[in-house]
DNA sequence: TCTGGGGTCCTAGGACCC
DNA sequence: TCTGGGGTCCTAGGACCC
């Protein structure tokens, strides 16, 4: 049995913990430069204000309904996440993190639909208990299942936060009700080839013929259906597996102009990059680095990109950094004004592939890099970086309304007056 | 003052090669 | 009258997720 535990509206339940006086007002927290809301509490829902979209159209609404503003806390965010994924670990056999709100677990003991449903209601009351976190949990036998199970735990009048899609009279009685865009998977676009097709909900979704929807949309369609009719099409090591692409990508607090500037952006991205690909233990073979104006500005859209092969694959932050220094040149046009710029990481393979290059000395530069990554890991982030980033980071993104890092910085610990 | 997120996977089609 | 293929690499953009 699987189950999807996710939390309700993550960024702003989050703020509510450390702000009291946050708990009966609307609650809305923006995504980095404060550009687009990205988190609604259900308070604000209910005033009608929607995720992903840009702060500056419903600003002056916002601040008409009382809504309470917060620029994204990350650091807050991330620790509190790690808090709850360490409480409902000890629930299940094996946890997948799948984002920093929400984490498959994966059981294997046999229960009856009623103490799952139970399961479910603990799994809830102990992270209400622990991390002072509202969450929904859904249980289904296929990934897909589950997080049908768990758009019903939310969603759906009856359940307050837990539900189980497992037999067939469940699944008679629950994915009618559930659009056919709420299916994990499929978007807008699919979403109006189905209807056109006649398929509306969930229920009609799982009826379908996997080889049909094979035949007219794609392998992917066709493992969703077959998951909703409850055969496993993702195995456990599949939900989560490797990633074939990495990217850090950001846009700047304020426009910038300089090469300088760029270079420093780009070894930052290159950086952050290169240490998610050591972490997943694996090499990149090639690189893309981009920079570009905003297409929302007044002048022609510019995008630039520039490609860099390894003759040997590599997870060294200095040979990408050397790399985005050679793509400068041609990423940099004077009187641009850059928006964004960012670095790729692709054609990625598993470390156990790493082979030394026969013409040069030994490339093989993880036991450096291995410092690097536990230095950092053990005395903070940024404690060693390169210089080619720079000291002095003008392009910092804007937080007009950042909380307090309540968990991770000592000057910002809460107070309790006696 | 000015304002529009970040990440991953996949594929069509252009450019280039012989 | 009818006549030029096949392969690889790269980029841009679509689609999906949170």
């Amino acid at each position: 049995m699987f189950a999807l535990v996710d939390v309700t509206s993550m960024y702003a339940s989050v703020e509510k913990i450390y702000n009291p006086n946050l708990r009966n007002k609307p609650v809305m927290v923006l995504s980095n430069n404060d550009g687009c809301v990205v988190a609604a509490c259900p308070i604000a829902k209910r005033l009608g204000f929607k995720k992903f979209v840009p702060y500056f159209q419903v600003k002056e609404e916002a601040k008409k309904a009382g809504v309470v503003v917060c620029s994204s806390n990350y650091e807050l965010y991330a620790d509190v996440s790690s808090k709850m994924f360490s409480v409902m670990s000890q629930f299940c056999d094996e946890l997948h993190e799948y984002s920093i709100d929400e984490a498959f677990m994966r059981f294997s003991p046999r229960l009856h639909d009623s103490e799952w449903l139970a399961l479910g209601y603990e799994i809830r009351k102990t992270i209400w208990r622990e991390v002072k976190l509202p969450v929904g949990v859904g249980f289904g036998p296929t990934p897909t299942l589950a997080k049908a199970a768990n758009h019903a735990a939310k969603k759906l009048d009856g359940f307050r936060g837990s539900a189980v899609i497992n037999t067939q009279q469940e699944k008679q009685a629950l994915l009618p009700r559930m659009a056919v865009a709420d299916v994990w998977g499929i978007g807008g676009r699919l979403e109006k080839r189905l209807m056109a097709m006649g398929i509306n909900n969930a229920y009609t979704l799982s009826q379908q013929s996997p080889a049909k929807m094979r035949k007219y949309f794609s392998i992917v369609l066709e493992n969703t259906v077959r998951e909703l009719q409850g055969e496993l099409r993702m195995t456990w090591d599949e939900i989560r597996p490797a990633k074939k692409e990495i990217y850090s990508t950001r846009s700047f607090g304020k426009r910038v102009t300089t090469q300088d500037e760029l270079r420093a952006a780009l070894a930052t991205h290159a950086e952050i990059a290169t240490k998610k690909l050591r972490a997943q233990h694996s090499l990149a073979h090639s690189a893309t680095f981009f920079a570009a104006n905003s297409p929302h500005d007044d002048s022609r859209y510019v995008k630039q990109s520039a490609l860099s092969s390894f003759a040997v694959p590599t997870n060294d932050t200095r040979h990408i950094i050397h790399a985005a220094s050679d793509a400068l040149n041609k990423l940099f046009i004077p009187g641009v004004r850059y928006y964004k710029v960012g670095v790729g990481l692709l054609d990625i393979c598993d470390e156990k592939y790493r082979q030394d290059d026969l013409f040069t000395p030994s490339t093989d530069n993880s036991a450096l890099m291995a410092v690097l990554d536990s230095t950092n890991a053990r005395y903070g982030r940024n404690t060693m970086h390169f210089g080619a980033r720079g000291f002095q980071q003008n392009f910092a993104m804007k937080r007009d309304f950042l909380t307090k890092r309540a968990t991770t910085r000592w000057e910002e610990i809460p107070r309790i007056k006696c």
